[in-house]
DNA sequence: GGTTTTTCTTGACAAGTGTCAAGAACGGGC
DNA sequence: GCCCGTTCTTGACACTTGTCAAGAAAAACC
């Protein structure tokens, strides 16, 4: 008997990966369930068992497909930097078009690193995600302090903590407030950078 | 018709307050059912009606009662610190023994934090607590640049971003990890502190 | 002790949930 | 066109949920 094509079921696994994203962006944890899942998507609510085991499987699978498009989202802004003003311009800019294009993907990332405090099965996921976005932003500090001809001040890990934290607190703002806000957080990167190298 | 004692029905409101950040804290926003917080105090799942218009109004009024339990908690290191070494060690340590001691009232706050950005009911409170936060992170970094002869390099909401995002990712490491995880917390502080001043 | 008021319990209701499985619909092979 | 396998729809099931209200229990008043 011949096996299922693998091309189309990873591919009917992603699609519903994007639905799931979809739905989180929007309702978040609490009120993703299946059917509104499904309602974001061509299918019902029965197809999310015939390709995951259940829902906790499917939104493990949707945020480390969540991982492969956003873990090289500042890799531009360090290949093409040529001198540190240039970087933090780059990068200040980038962050606030993040939030702008993307604001649901963001909310959706907080809100599932949180409820892997409190859901075992999220926080293996999670916390291996949670590593390489540490050390996207690692490659961005890393390469201002080269531009800057410097060395780091702060572990990779403190970098990510402080720069994580700049950029939690503007999406909160600009869910709160709009737009407007994402100009500070600019201007707060130009003022934390320099402080990272020495 | 006498009116109803309003010690006895405020004091009433605090203790199902208590048993609703109870639940929050082990369970999740998500999971949190009034059926939980009910089971989590000495009353049924009624009462909550008899004192509460909804569940939304318990979550709002529990989280301004968690505000009163909190925003002092450095105001003593602030105090009691006369050299900039003591204030950092004094900070680093209380930082550690929050963490340790409430683990899952700080869950719950980032839990709450990140809900508000989908629920529009949440998000007055939340931001007017994230306000009295980052004056609570405020007075530790000014009293620091005082004790320093030296000035803040950063505004009070970039210091508060910073701070509290070295914070949540040690209560992740700690929820993943465990307590040994602290020392890193404490060892980051020492460095980024002296960061924040010039 | 009786009455009134306050406080709380209990359970119903409607709606929603995740999971499961029967079987419909579709597609491929012959 | 038929048969078989794959894919998907549909709806049932058991359970949970927030809210509401009847009425029980407790407390206060006289």
């Amino acid at each position: 008997m011949k096996a299922r094509p693998v091309d189309k079921f990873d591919r009917r696994r992603d699609e519903l990966a994007e639905s799931a994203l979809l739905t989180l962006g929007e309702l978040g944890y609490a009120r993703a369930s299946l059917r509104e899942i499904a309602g974001n998507s061509p299918f019902s609510h029965g197809v999310v068992h015939y390709y995951f085991q259940d829902k906790l499987e499917l939104f493990i699978y949707s945020i480390r497909y969540y991982k492969a498009r956003c873990v090289t989202r500042y890799d531009a802004v360090v290949r093409d930097s040529a001198s540190p003003d240039e970087l933090i311009e780059a990068f200040a800019a980038k962050l606030a078009q993040t939030i702008r294009d993307e604001a649901p993907m963001h909310r959706l990332w907080y809100d599932l690193r949180t409820q892997s405090m409190f859901e075992d099965g999220l926080r293996e996921a999670i916390t291996e995600i949670d590593g390489t976005l540490e050390a996207m932003i690692w490659r961005v500090v890393d390469r201002y302090a080269e531009l800057r001809e410097a060395q780091p001040t702060v572990s990779p890990k403190a970098a990510y903590g402080m720069l994580d934290g700049l950029f939690q607190q503007a999406l909160l703002a600009h869910t709160a407030l709009g737009e407007p806000v994402l100009d500070q957080l600019a201007a707060e990167v130009r003022t934390v950078l320099p402080l990272l190298v020495r």
